[in-house]
RNA sequence: GGGCGAUUAGCUCAGGGGGAGAGCACUUGCUUCACACGCAAGGGGUCGUAGGUUCAAAUCCUACAUCGCCCACCA
């Protein structure tokens, strides 16, 4: 790669650019803003990652979408804070150090849990900003120094505030109630952290012998035999004829010998099974509604280790599955088993560890959702709250609509410590934000906390106002809550959410933010989720390395419509490492021709092409900030990819060559120079929020030795440069380039070969046009000499290739050159396409509805193209007919 | 069982009531002094199917099909 006069590389290396520029960023601050009180705000918190993670290409996509709105209101000048941080992730990081440990030896009740938290910490420590340097990469511009992590002091201090607060109003209890157990995780986990998979299962057919009635069985179905050593009941549809008989009866649980009742309850669907459900009150969560409702009693026989207890009798101690295999024997051998029926059902795993989830009856703590559902639900009916894109506002709708109770305990050590200590004199609860001294029942000092921490997700739910210091008032708060949006990914929209939106809503004067922008996932190049076990997995880390920050961002944003998912394809890299290559190109271009640049104090002399990429670039500002507001980054990504490599490059750095090899006049090139510089300085500001780094670079090499980019005004619409009809103008002159090209191309003329145009515009006004764009033409086209004519050409050449455009007809005689086959066969498709989009035209301008009922502009813009096609048909006629006379 | 999304060129995807688009791939020609990570020219699609609304439907509506995702108390 030579470094052709300006000492720059022809190739963008973002290596070295992307280290340089962080640093520098970072040092001087410029993502940290205080509140100013007179300046409008712009917030957002970043969804913490765990700090066990590592960037993944969701995380990188999420934060490139997050950095971009940020980027992009900071240099509108807005008071912008983007506030950074992490989470805790109790079971993920617990995990982590356990095995950490289990690699020594050692398990975390060989340390205790004040031990264990020392080393939880220490790895924390050691490893926990690996994501945030990672974010550093990626070019995000947060504000580190607010940084926060959800177990800091601030953020326990408004767990514990949350907490004590719920408690005192009753919307967090403490109960019995059946829950989701982990055996691997040994912890509950909520509901929507239970993941349903279908499972191929067999569905057992079991005769349980009626007690009064030898020889008469009711026969029960289920998927779990194993649990019906802890049945107390067996359940029948109250109106379900075929067993009315046998409600209130007793039979006999076989294996157990023990005697439970026929009930009635109208959960039973008699369509399924048998019609007789077997009740395991302790073991599924709908047997425990049943039997909360018929006060059935609990027996518990499977454990939180998944094997059988006490209560399982003769099958203590086994395996739950190897349990359910010796029944299945059992019965078989009893003739109790009548039959096994293959289903397909669903069945309930750990979100973490993928395990099968033990429903388990246990003594929880809960917050009661009902009375925070509701404002919840309201805020985003309302409008207080909106969802890009909508769609997704049912969902959560959906999801609160039907909600039940938290269960927020977690049986772990690493996390927010349930702040609830228990007298072990009289029992008494006491619920604090600190350690009481005494019990304030019988005032003894022997208090034992609760041994249980906060699911995650509880502290998480804080983040919008636990990281602006709540509950104290502070100016944070005051001034950049509620933040301005959410971004985050649609498959935590009830884990966090909702969870903020009714946390908010309980502690804060309002809602955490205004709006959610939802973004999809990350699938690889087959549409797969990315997952360790399919090892599919893409490190954004080696992308960034391998083409820089700025192309995966780009890449990512691009191509890409709000909401929907997103596959990663390698391809599209290179597709976008090109676009960086081809501005870092252009930048070289503009700046070798700035050298020396000393602005003129004379009018400047604006070209047709000065004037042209001046009206389509006050378009682009335009059109990328509408297109912002709308959350429409993809869009706004692909104008100006357009608007850079098919205006900018493609024509007007091509048109304006020769102003700069002087050619022209001083002043012209003087114009030249001027508008180049103006529009690649917009251009790098509207790209910067995002490719950062690219742009950047490049705004230094313009500016000197200036401030950064990305405090720079963000461009305003240069309206007085608006100019459609001028566009127009020179799309006419782009034209008749093309149709000239595409003549050469197809006739064989070689490169670089001048060859004599001619040209006839139909009229003066055309004529005007393409005097105007006449040494475009020459020089875009390799035309010299061009024959301009109007209205009727007196001597058609004969050797000669034609084409028309609108307007213009374009002859390039080739004496002795011309494949007269070739050039009739070219015309006859042009004619046949053009006789094709003529009766169309004319069809529609034939209809009386549409005549009546378009717009008026509508039906004078066909009218337009009919005059166009019907010119153009002609032309092309009368040349074939004269090519074929020959 | 309910809901949502997708279905457009060989591939990946934008677009969205009034002349079918991009990138990649493909064909042809170019070491043209910003860029071969490039330039120029070109081929390629009855916009899933069937109805409906409309002067006009790829676009709106209704069914259906296929794929994907989410939710649900399929013992």
């Amino acid at each position: 790669m030579t470094a052709a006069k300006t000492g720059i590389p022809t190739t963008y290396d973002p290596k070295e650019v992307e280290n340089k520029w962080y640093r520098n960023w970072e040092e001087r601050g410029y993502f940290h803003q205080l509140p100013e009180p007179q300046q409008q705000p712009f917030s957002i918190v970043m969804p913490p990652p765990n700090v066990t993670g590592s960037l993944h290409l969701g995380h990188a996509l999420d934060n490139t979408l997050q950095d971009i709105l940020t980027r992009w209101r900071r240099m509108q000048g807005y008071n912008t804070l983007w506030l950074p941080g992490t989470d805790h992730a109790g079971i993920a990081t617990q995990a982590k150090v356990e095995e950490q440990l289990a690699r020594e030896g050692l398990s975390k009740h060989d340390l205790g849990r004040e031990k264990f938290l020392e080393r939880v910490w220490d790895w924390k420590h050691q490893y926990g900003n690996k994501i945030t340097s990672q974010l550093r990469l990626l070019g995000a511009s947060c504000d580190w120094q607010r940084e926060r992590f959800t177990m800091d002091e601030g953020c326990s201090r408004a767990v514990k505030e949350v907490f004590v607060r719920l408690y005192r109003k009753g919307l967090i209890y403490r109960g019995n109630y059946i829950i989701n157990w982990c055996p691997k995780c040994q912890t509950t986990i909520s509901d929507i952290e239970v993941e349903h998979q279908d499972r191929e299962g067999q569905l057992y057919h079991i005769r349980y012998p009626v007690k009064d009635n030898p020889g008469q069985f009711i026969t029960v179905a289920t998927t779990r035999p194993e649990t019906m050593l802890g049945d107390t009941a067996v359940a029948v549809h109250p109106e379900d004829g075929r067993y009315q008989h046998l409600v209130g009866q007793t039979v006999i649980l076989p294996l157990m010998d023990r005697e439970i009742p026929v009930i009635a309850d109208a959960y039973v669907d008699p369509a399924f099974g048998t019609g007789a459900v077997k009740i395991t009150p302790a073991h599924d969560p709908n047997d425990f509604e049943i039997g909360s409702r018929h006060n059935l009693p609990h027996v518990t026989v499977v454990g939180k280790d998944a094997v059988m207890t006490r209560e399982a009798g003769k099958y203590a101690g086994l395996d739950r599955y190897e349990a359910r295999q010796r029944v299945l024997a059992d019965l078989q051998a009893e003739g109790l088993l009548i039959l096994t029926e293959e289903i397909s059902h669903s069945v309930g795993h750990c979100y973490r560890c993928d395990s099968v989830i033990e429903p388990l009856v246990s003594k929880q703590w809960f917050v009661r959702m009902r009375p925070l559902a509701e404002p919840a639900m309201e805020a985003v009916k309302d409008g207080r709250i909106k969802f890009v894109p909508e769609r997704f506002a049912k969902i959560y709708l959906g999801w609160l609509e039907n909600i039940k109770d938290w269960c927020i305990s977690r049986q772990l050590w690493w996390g927010h410590r349930i702040p609830v200590w228990y007298c072990q004199s009289c029992h008494q609860e006491i619920c604090s934000e600190e350690a009481p001294e005494n019990c304030d029942g019988c005032g003894s000092g022997e208090l034992v906390q609760d041994p249980d921490v906060l699911d995650t997700w509880f502290s998480s739910a804080l983040w919008p106002f636990s990281t602006m210091g709540w509950p104290e008032e502070t100016k944070d708060l005051g001034h950049f809550y509620p933040t301005s949006v959410l971004v985050t990914g649609r498959d935590i929209i009830f884990f966090w959410v909702a969870r903020m939106i009714f946390m908010g809503l309980e502690f804060m004067p309002g809602v955490p933010f205004r709006e959610v922008f939802i973004h999809g996932l990350v699938l690889d190049a087959k549409g797969r989720k990315m997952s360790k076990s399919l090892g599919n997995g893409v490190d954004p880390i080696e992308v960034i390395d391998q083409y820089g920050a700025d192309t995966l961002r780009f890449m990512l944003v691009t191509g890409n419509t709000p909401g929907n998912d997103l596959r990663f394809q390698f391809e599209r890299l290179e597709g976008t490492r090109n676009f960086a290559n081809k501005i870092w190109n252009a930048s070289r271009f503009v700046l070798m021709n700035l050298e020396g640049y000393v602005p003129l104090s004379q009018e400047p002399e604006y070209s047709l092409a000065d004037r042209w990429i001046l009206s389509r670039y006050q378009k682009t500002v335009r059109d990328t900030t509408a297109l912002l507001e709308r959350y429409e980054i993809g869009e706004a990504a692909r104008v100006l990819y357009d608007f850079i490599w098919s205006e900018f490059c493609d024509w007007y750095i091509e048109l304006v060559k020769p102003r700069l090899y002087g050619k022209e006049t001083e002043a012209s090139k003087n114009t030249a120079q001027m508008v180049l510089g103006h529009v690649l300085a917009g251009t790098m500001q509207l790209l910067h929020p995002f490719m950062p780094f690219i742009t950047e670079e490049i705004w230094h090499h313009l500016q000197g030795d200036g401030e950064s980019i990305s405090i720079a005004a963000w461009p305003k619409a240069e309206v007085q440069w608006d100019n459609p009809p001028l566009e127009k103008e020179m799309e006419l002159v782009m034209d008749v380039i093309r149709a000239a090209r595409n003549m050469r191309a197809e006739t064989g003329v070689p490169p670089g070969k001048r060859v004599e145009l001619v040209l006839v515009a139909s009229n003066a006004s055309i004529k005007e046009i393409l005097i105007t764009g006449m040494s475009y033409i020459q020089q875009l086209a390799g035309a010299e000499p061009i024959r301009l004519e109007v209205g009727e050409l007196s001597e058609k050449p004969s050797q000669a290739a034609a084409a028309v455009v609108a307007g213009v007809e374009i002859y390039l005689p080739l004496v002795g050159l011309i494949d007269l086959d070739k050039e009739i066969k070219r015309l006859s498709k042009e004619l046949a396409e053009v006789t094709k989009e003529l009766e169309r035209t004319v069809g529609k301008l034939q209809n009386q509805g549409f005549l009546a009922k378009a717009p008026q502009e509508v039906v004078e813009k066909e009218e337009a193209k009919k005059q166009e096609y019907m010119a153009k048909k002609a032309a092309l006629e009368d040349r074939l007919a004269q090519l074929q006379a020959n």
